[in-house]
RNA sequence: GGAGCAAUACCCAAGUUGGUGAAGGGGCUUCCCUGCUAAGGAAGUAGGUCGGGUAACUGGCGCGAGAGUUCGAGUCUCUCUUGCUCCGCCA
């Protein structure tokens, strides 16, 4: 959420900003509605003091013997008078907070405004590897090699699911073991969190209001809850309403979950097989920190990622997000997009996102500072490490052989008891 | 799903309405004694949030959440949420 002190004082700044994310923004109004709240405001706290003072003066006037009913009667009035005026200013507070929960995160100075065409390629690792022979896609070799099975998955389940079976659900869980221990090796908290969020995380994270129809929401549910769209929804709100003390900070966290998402209407033939689907898993870090900290945290979080993919031997890239590709939430994103064979493209495994104190401000998370006391909002920043129904695509088909099997990259045997690569059944 | 109990500040905890953020501990800060630690004594501090003010300071809210009764509610009423115990069901 964005400071609404800030949009007053620094309005066209704040306004420039949004425009780099695509958002034109006048502020006329809200600052309009902002300059009338703080007047009622005033008016009506005003009126409630004296209430209090004169209501705390009755015991007093009692005793003395004075006349009491005259001050029921006093604050009575002051009470009535006041009734509208808060119902004013009520509706002045939601119509102000409907625009600012929907306004996304500043994004950072140094970002290129507009869309995806202004991302910039920042690394390369390796080459795109050639091959000598016609390749296969991914879903022909996962469907050849008995790795996944698409048509059951549509039958007990329905489009956009698959199913991982037999060596396809090992290497799915090798990566999720790999990635697991790296994260414990590098001093992050492993968490399984619930996977069913009520409405609050889904604010927090900064999903809700604006994006409540992209995830699962369940029926029969009072309060309303979700499936998780990513464990970053579940893992930043850890310490929603907490306040933190510094030397807990910065503090990592990492959870292996499914991710559920509705995204209805939009598959595009580029993304059947397992690259878009209801469920996806993926292994989601998370670090809270000092607002001095975050861009360290940054930096880590891009390395990790960028490792992980680097000891699967992948080729890959990272893109340094223009403003308005990065998450509604984030003030920066860095995405590392596989290069997948079959089509010719790099498509995203992981996306690190700082979200500064955007998040922080939405779910109350904040950490006192040791020197002077003051209370500071967190900042949260979120990497996947790594999207691991994502990889799988790319790892079949960037390993493929020209018999159609699949070469397990090293870091995983040991996860998959050794075996070196994948045959076509007998 | 049924029945009962609970929800107070960083933690524990008192408090069935009339001058107040709310006794008391723990904790925390400073000092003293002992002085490696442990233990003891004294004083102090004690939440957050949204406003006003250059500042000192000051106002609103606030005792799980929301609504109500009342001049006034932690304290009464209603709804909800969460936790605990017992029963039922169950991976």
């Amino acid at each position: 959420m964005i400071d609404i002190n800030l949009i007053r004082e620094q309005t066209t700044f704040v306004a420039e900003a949004l425009a780099k994310k695509g958002w034109k923004v006048n502020f006329d109004e809200l600052l309009e509605q902002d300059a009338q709240r703080r007047t009622l405001r005033q008016v009506v706290e005003n009126n409630k003091a004296e209430q209090n003072r004169l209501s705390a003066s009755v015991p007093v006037v009692k005793k003395a013997g004075g006349n009491i009913n005259e001050l029921f009667a006093k604050v009575k009035q002051l009470k009535l008078d006041n009734e509208a005026k808060e119902l004013e200013l009520n509706s002045l507070d939601s119509t102000i907070n409907k625009v600012l929960f929907e306004l996304p995160n500043l994004p950072d100075s140094d970002l290129l405004a507009g869309g995806k065409e202004n991302n910039k390629v920042i690394h390369v690792f390796k080459k795109a590897p050639s091959f000598d022979f016609k390749i296969k896609d991914h879903v022909e070799l996962c469907e050849s090699l008995g790795l996944i099975d698409y048509k059951r998955a549509a039958k007990i389940s329905g489009n956009g699911t698959w199913i991982y079976k037999g060596l396809g659900a090992m290497l799915e869980w090798a990566l999720i073991n790999f990635f697991v221990s790296e994260h414990i090796k590098d001093g992050y908290e492993m968490i399984i969190p619930p996977h069913i969020l009520n409405y609050e995380s889904g604010f927090t994270a900064g999903q809700f209001p604006k994006f409540e129809e992209d995830v699962f929401w369940l029926e029969g549910m009072s309060p309303r809850r979700f499936l998780l769209p990513t464990a970053e929804t579940a893992l930043v709100n850890f310490h929603r309403d907490e306040i933190l003390t510094e030397e807990e900070l910065p503090h990592k966290y990492f959870a292996y979950t499914p991710c559920y998402r509705s995204e209805a209407g939009s598959y595009r033939t580029e993304e059947r097989g397992m690259i878009r689907g209801y469920q996806f898993n993926k292994v989601e870090l998370v670090q809270y920190t000092k607002e001095d900290q975050s861009d360290v945290a940054f930096e880590e979080l891009v390395g990790k990622a960028r490792s992980l993919v680097e000891k699967l031997g992948l080729h890959f890239q990272i893109s340094k997000l223009a403003a308005g590709d990065c998450s509604h939430s984030m003030a920066r994103t860095y995405d590392i997009e596989v290069w997948i064979p079959s089509m010719g493209i790099y498509k995203e495994v992981s996306s690190v996102s700082n979200a500064r104190d955007y998040q922080a401000r939405r779910g109350l998370m904040r950490y006192r500072d040791k020197e002077t006391g003051k209370i500071k909002y967190l900042h949260t920043l979120n990497a996947s490490g790594l999207a691991t129904s994502r990889l799988v695509p790319a790892i079949v088909e960037q390993y493929q052989t020209k018999d159609g099997e699949v070469i397990i990259p090293e870091v995983l045997r040991p996860f998959m008891g050794g075996i070196e690569k994948i045959s076509l059944p007998r």
